[in-house]
DNA sequence: AAAAGTTGATATTTATAGATATCAACTTTG
DNA sequence: CAAAGTTGATATCTATAAATATCAACTTTT
């Protein structure tokens, strides 16, 4: 469980990472049009991925395939991270935050702008790398509730 | 959205709360197994439905069809409604309820002994009653963040 | 006590989500 | 600068989740 700084690097493009992973490249583009994953692009516009994005890809896969969970369904789990206690953002933030009021699409799928995530890189943020798993966000909503 | 005495008296029996939801008998007993309703039994132990059971059925059946959530994607969402708080219960409770820890069923699915729940009746509980679509459990989560 | 409706169980159908294949245009690499 | 790999897009396939149908045994109703 421990998390090295290579781990974040993105050196393995899609093909690669596709290879590894036993999936098509079609797929782990899929998965990211749904907004299940956010890899790392070069200026010409390629992708590339991390030992993290890959360890992130094979649990979304697990929901999928062994916990018979829809894309959308981990859509909508992901939107009930109470992202605002992760960010720490203020009252006008949230009211400015689309993420804030929806429940359909991970928060880093909304536009958030004139929110303090406005120029973060949601790639970057906690709430998206820390609460990849069901139990992960259940021991959140645990944590914030005292 | 005002809720009746009426509405939660079960009068309906199987057949014609199928048809007046459109959907087969075997659907509804389906969606019981799973864990998603809890229909009132009589002695004989057949099933009878309130109208507040219908809107919960037709809730869930969005959820299915328009909303392409799967059965266990709707699960899932159920695990994690935080109902140690709706039900106020003890640390000690939380140590002894598989629900508090489990991340794949709603609380009402598991058995839960010598918790605070351990004798209530879950068709009755707050849990089961208030929180049946996705924007409420995101609104529950909000309210006790803070 | 006969008719209508229910029970749980198993077997079958269907609609579609998730995955694959193919494409021409563009980028990177050696 | 040619070969290998990438881009997004569209069209197609397949595995299976969700729903339906059928069953004999049991309840309720009139």
């Amino acid at each position: 469980m421990i998390e090295r700084i290579e781990d974040k690097e993105p050196i393995f493009p899609i093909s690669a990472a596709a290879k590894l992973l036993n999936i098509s490249v079609h797929t782990l583009r899929m998965y990211e049009r749904e907004g299940l994953i956010i890899p790392f692009k070069k200026e010409s516009n390629q992708r590339l991925y991390s030992k993290s994005d890959l360890e992130r890809i094979e649990c979304i896969r697990k929901a999928i395939n062994e916990s018979k969970i829809s894309i959308n369904g981990i859509k909508t789990l992901y939107s009930l991270i109470p992202c605002w206690e992760v960010v720490k953002c203020s009252i006008k933030d949230r009211k400015n935050c689309k993420a804030y009021k929806g429940h359909s699409e991970p928060c880093w799928s909304y536009e958030h702008p004139k929110t303090i995530c406005e120029k973060r890189d949601c790639r970057e943020c906690d709430v998206y790398q820390k609460y990849t798993q069901c139990s992960e966000i259940k021991e959140l909503i645990k944590s914030i509730s005292r």
